[in-house]
DNA sequence: AGTAAGGCGGGCA
DNA sequence: GTGCCCGCCTTAC
């Protein structure tokens, strides 16, 4: 389904991924169900993962549909620490209210 | 070309 | 609400 490197998964994700405003989060599942890929949440992972490098791409902002923050490559410590910066409320690891901080697109 | 390993999700106990 | 299990899609070897 993917043939230039503009159509490549990965890309497509962090395209999404980069539009998310600060203080706002996204799901894995969000982002699969938004390139009509709604069973590859745990694709949408694979690929921030190995985009580690793109520093600038907000993947800090990709949560669990359960509110789990979810992985991140500087530790998930790191992944609350920036979002809590950001405003996103957190306790426990989880976001407090998804709905509330949950960016619709 | 086969396979394993991921920053997951949903259903059910 | 929590935990487990199994299914899913892509990428890297």
């Amino acid at each position: 389904m993917h043939k230039s490197n503009l159509d490549r998964f990965d890309d497509l994700v962090l395209k999404i991924v980069s539009q998310i405003p600060s203080g706002m989060v996204v799901t894995y599942g969000d982002i699969a169900r938004a390139l009509k890929s709604p069973r590859s949440a745990r694709a949408v992972g694979n690929a921030l993962n190995k985009n580690k490098t793109l520093i600038v791409i907000p993947c800090h902002r990709v949560v669990r549909s359960d509110g789990g923050v979810g992985g991140y490559v500087l530790g998930t410590e790191k992944k609350i620490e920036l979002l809590t910066k950001e405003g996103v409320e957190i306790c426990d690891g989880r976001v407090v209210d998804l709905e509330s901080f949950r960016c619709k697109f």
